[in-house]
DNA sequence: AGGTTATCTGCAATCGTTATCAGTAACGAT
DNA sequence: ATCGTTACTGATAACGATTGCAGATAACCT
């Protein structure tokens, strides 16, 4: 019933074939209106995979994210959904977090998509030939390659968003602060943590409280459970994704401590609820959508314009947002207590 | 560089194509380990197009949702992409509401998926032959339409799940019961309404606080305050679902109003956060992740038993979660009082 | 060695579409 | 009447893989 062919519609007409085909393609023909007619008479739908064979172009674009429950994520897809255009889809693969899953996916991407757009989680070290081998425009989101140079980007300006959430901490007076944060294997791990340190160092503080974790919601329970349960525990911290920053407050949540008058806390990334959660939440926010939309033109701009035009780079902004989950250290507050006692 | 077919991969060994072809199906051949060894120095992959096109199939399911950020639907994308399994993948669809770029998606999506699994944000009523006409293999989520007998589909119980919100509320002593439904000419958004109105005239009570709106936050928001102008306000309110629930509490904390004290506030599918907004919310949840896989059960079952299986309709179920945004309406509170006092 | 299987192989057709190429018809200009 | 131009048409060869068929090779048995 539904393997109506161009050939049946030809024959419908009585014109050739190569005349469907014309019309369909926009070009003029005699019998303009008896195919448009027979069309829909038949219900005639042009075979994609045929057109794919042709042209080997399929009109559509693949994005790798680790996970599409995070919220991050799906506004990267959001926005890239919404830069697609009319003639082309998006093919979404959720690679977890494995370099093996990601290999197979690209690999089975391969022949069915026109260019990848990819979100990391982790990382590791590759040859540079890894991505290159697939022979597929890729566009990269958060991350860089040591093909660096061979494929474009869309990257956060994470070390200076991490430095941000850092100084604010240390301009409330917070010395004893501790960072949650993401694999140091990844791109923006990496960048995070670097900024959290360089701050720590130039306000001539040690990153005693460092905890490297996951980006899950459940590491960053962990991770703020083993930090309170320190002898000397931090007064402030720095969660380094969203999904880490909601573990660390059910962490605080379940052990009764009170937010910010214990413990400050501010994380990257916002959340739409932030300013539901009692205090409402600080954070270091970006433009996710607008990252996601960014590199959806690189991919198109990179297809239409062929392999030859060079990659490019962008990079999105980060800015403070206070809220109320960040005030001066308790320390303070009774060290100056104590003060005015004796 | 990365044109590489079949042809060159027999031409390398020295034997035919068909040879390759076979190989690559899993036969047994006689040079097996120097083909094995001419596609890995070839960089041979075979073309998902042309298999596509012998074969008509494409071993990609279609997931058509309104709204990726929403986090239900990203959840029953989850589910779907967990069910999947290996040999196939996933191809996301941002539909929006309309129904015209539904019917645009679907139009596109005929040939390059083998099936659709289409959950619903809004819907109208329809001819039965509209999602038939596709020739696509349809499973829907939380929809019913009039084809109900040729496609399968996964649904919740939104009636009982609004019953038990409501007889939630009425239990607490609420009289005034508000709700922020979702649009009517949804299945979802007019279950949910049914149950509601069920309960409360099951307990001898109007539905004098009936607002309709359109399941988005800014929606949601609009309409709690139009509640809250009302010179008789509403002591307790029933959001039909999980983003019309953030817009109502966004509202409520710009007005300043006290949840539970002064308004009770229960929502219709549960978020991620809903332990850390002060008071944790009470909501109605179900299980999404379970739902999403589900339809891909049902899909892959189809596709796998052929179109001759009967379609199946299965049933997820949902439940009153306590939390703390509910409590006896303040009247009661201050009758009380009031009888003491005199 | 000869006959009979059991395996494996290559040829060629096929999937549905588009691009190329060689027409043909209509029409005005010469 | 012939020519050139314009505007369309149809037959056919691709695109890259799979598969039925018939032929080839090897293996086995008597």
């Amino acid at each position: 019933m539904s393997t109506v062919t161009i050939t049946d519609v030809a024959k419908h007409v009585g014109v050739s074939v190569a005349t469907i085909s014309r019309h369909l393609s926009g070009f003029t023909v005699r019998n303009e209106e008896k195919i448009r007619q027979a069309i829909i008479d038949l219900n005639y739908r042009p075979s994609a995979a045929a057109r794919n064979l042709k042209s080997g172009r399929t009109g559509i674009i693949a994005i790798v994210v680790p996970d599409i429950t995070n919220p991050f994520f799906a506004s990267i897809v959001e926005g890239a959904e919404g830069a697609v255009g009319d003639d082309r889809m998006i093919l979404l693969v959720n690679s977890g977090d494995s370099r093996e899953r990601e290999e197979k996916a690209l690999a089975q991407l391969f022949g069915r998509v026109d260019g990848v757009i990819m979100a990391p989680l982790t990382e590791d070290e590759e040859g540079p030939s890894f991505f290159s081998q697939f022979g597929l425009p890729i566009v990269f989101v958060d991350r860089v390659t040591q093909d660096g140079e061979k494929f474009s980007s869309v990257l956060t300006d994470n070390s200076r968003g991490a430095s941000l959430a850092t100084e604010h901490l240390i301009g409330l007076g917070h010395k004893k602060i501790a960072m949650i944060s993401g694999p140091l294997s990844t791109t923006p791990g990496k960048k995070r943590a670097d900024g959290f340190r360089a701050s720590l160092k130039k306000a001539g503080l040690t990153a005693e409280y460092f905890v490297e974790s996951d980006f899950s919601e459940e590491g960053g329970y962990a991770a703020m459970c083993s930090l309170l349960g320190r002898d000397d525990a931090p007064t402030a911290v720095f969660t380094a994704n969203n999904l880490m920053t909601i573990g660390a407050l059910h962490a605080l949540r379940d052990r009764g401590v009170q937010v910010p008058e214990q413990v400050s806390i501010i994380g990257f990334d916002d959340l739409d609820f932030a300013e539901l959660i009692n205090p409402p939440l600080s954070v270091i926010a970006r433009d996710a959508r607008l990252q996601g939309s960014q590199a959806m033109d690189l991919m198109i701009k990179h297809l239409t314009t062929g392999a030859s035009t060079p990659p490019e780079h962008s990079m999105v902004d980060v800015q403070l947002i206070e809220r109320g989950s960040c005030a001066p250290p308790r320390e303070m507050q009774t060290i100056a207590f104590n003060k005015v006692d004796r």
